[in-house]
DNA sequence: AGTGGCATGTTTAACGTTAAACAAGCGTGG
DNA sequence: CCACGCTTGTTTAACGTTAAACATGCCACT
């Protein structure tokens, strides 16, 4: 049986202060005399009370020092994601650098009956990419707490935003420029999606943000270049490299003809790269094969495939979303835009099959 | 101007009821009659009420659904190791089958008048390797919440364990079976370390516990062999590819005979290796480098050289770590042991310089 | 008819803290 | 000598919730 911990109260009755003063002691040290202040700190020291309830502090303040972060999926595939954890250290550095703590909130798709109430403690939300629709990011959003959304259109939020959809352009119109014709798109959920085929002349407007961007980003692409993009497979996998391959070897099944894979994160392109090889196909000989996200790890190995990728910095997308959240103050919803890069690798090169069939 | 947001307290007021009944409409549904809640759930709804104060109920229940993990180091730099991340992920896993949020405590460095106490709201800690000096770690471990520690020697604690020790003696006893004399080991800090190179004979009692672990590690297989630590050099440096780099320099700098590496840490290998190559000393030709982790990538690039080191799980440390603090109950401390392997690569061979001076 | 039990709701009293307003004492300057 | 301000501390009330005990009505069972 553990004692009962000591309260600030208990510490002032003891001492024959008030609780104020304890109070004082250790938040407004100016408030109160050094002599009381020492008595009190020692005294608690003895009765092995380490500071005031973290809980009934924030209840009376209204703060309590951390900012929840929300991604899309689970938090332990996040852990898998170099993107995701760049942008992890990103917001972490700037915790660091505030002493406040970082709360990691996993999406409740295990227990629907507690989807009703979002119970982190928290001062405020960076959203990752969110699913408007999914309920934990609903209440998060309802809640009312300063809030940040990362790569997502919110007029009233506070965004920091990568230009998916000029990136995206630029890489479709990349291999649009080096003859391809028979192109496909794999990307990663676009909602609660369920891995379909569909076409890219399909309405995507309620997907996820990135998605839409980036889709938009292809069809741009294709229109300046006055191609149709009717028939134009768009398919949709898990991210990861297992994702990659599995919708690699779908599409160029269904679609033998295909000479151009448009991958929407780099995971996705490692394992559709693995699949065409695993088929006798060259890339980019036969196949040419993009990514995004550009963070593969810095010790490039000699023999291994430089893709063609987009890179955004994922620390600074993080950085910058701390920041605003714990240190900006001011009218209106701060909007950061992050600079990304289009990178041409060896995974992408000029068309051999015939264009078209 | 931002309207005061609803409580239970605002909402009984409106309809007429007792808080009581609308805290229960939320957490006992059985206790209040279908009709009653669903007058005060849709209520609820039009004043934008996401469910009870977290801050609150934390206070009054004593409990608030999450769980604190402290770090040695910064925070952003886990983010940074394979093996950290690793970690994490498995306590993730564990997080979200609970339902449980996860928050990441920086330790407090930069604002030394925070040390004092610890803000965090959590209702247990998982203690990461942890310093027994450092305040932080001081101040989580007196709050006398449930705690695990991980790679720790704590009787009183539930603990997490990998056998650092068995483990190192392995891989020391591999290299002196190959003929190696002139070893030098190169570790991660100890404590507060500043990056001397000292002797392994000397007193490591109150350092790092894995750091206590392996060097014991070492000092077994070098008793088995029958030869002296005396004059073996050990080397601390920053747990990076450039801290493997700048220690492998200094050490071949004051020590030119040596043959081989022990470094505790796959990173520090794999800097060690780039600078040994950079000075053209081929690994293992002229100097053997063992690591300790075995976390590279799964996608092994072919040409790359695979290190001789221990492999440990690190996922499987996070979910018993996050298992034992989230269900266990039961009487005494769990001390779970994590089974780690000794890997045989392509970075150690037999000594090819003459042995010793 | 009386008793027990269940369903439904209320009353009361904390949980541990801190903001705001107030009081007492003491030195200082005009 | 008095008004003023500073230092040090106290009083009061509230932050929003929920556990525990209590009240009430209704039905069922004996």
């Amino acid at each position: 049986m553990r004692a009962k911990r000591a309260t600030l109260k208990s510490i002032a009755s003891e001492l024959g202060v008030t609780p104020t003063s304890v109070s004082n002691a250790y938040n407004n040290p100016a408030k109160v005399s050094k002599a009381l202040r020492e008595r009190i700190i020692a005294y608690a020291r003895t009765v092995n009370f380490e500071g005031p309830n973290p809980a009934a502090r924030s209840l009376r303040t209204g703060r309590c020092g951390a900012i929840g972060v929300l991604f899309n999926d689970q938090l332990s595939y996040a852990f898998t994601d170099a993107h995701d954890i760049t942008f992890l250290r990103g917001i972490s550095s700037v915790c660091e650098e505030e002493g406040a703590n970082l709360v990691l909130i996993p999406l409740q798709n295990k227990h629907p009956e507690q989807r009703d109430s979002l119970s982190a403690i928290v001062d405020g939300y960076i959203l990752n990419a969110p699913y408007k629709s999914h309920p934990t990011i609903r209440h998060a959003l309802a809640r009312g707490l300063p809030t940040v959304v990362v790569d997502f259109d919110a007029p009233e939020l506070a965004s920091v935003q990568t230009n998916d959809r000029e990136m995206m352009r630029a890489v479709a119109g990349h291999l649009l420029a080096l003859g391809h014709r028979e192109l496909a798109i794999i990307t990663f959920p676009r909602s609660a999606g369920n891995g379909e085929i569909v076409s890219l002349d399909r309405d995507f407007a309620d997907e996820n943000y990135v998605v839409h961007e980036r889709i938009a980003g292809c069809r741009d692409a294709f229109a300046a270049a006055g191609i149709a993009t009717h028939g134009v497979l768009v398919c949709e996998t898990p991210n990861s490299e297992e994702g990659g391959s599995r919708a690699a070897e779908r599409l160029l099944r269904q679609r033998p003809v295909l000479t151009a894979l448009v991958c929407f994160s780099d995971r996705l392109a490692r394992g559709a790269i693995a699949r065409c090889e695993a088929q006798g196909l060259n890339v980019p000989g036969h196949v040419s094969v993009t990514g995004f996200d550009g963070l593969d790890p810095p010790g490039h190995q000699p023999g291994a495939l430089r893709l063609t990728t987009v890179r955004q910095n994922a620390f600074e997308k993080g950085r910058k979303a701390a920041e605003i959240l714990l240190r900006a103050r001011g009218e209106g919803p701060l909007k950061v835009g992050i600079e990304a890069e289009f990178v041409v690798g060896d995974s992408s090169a000029t068309a051999w099959r015939s264009p078209s069939a």
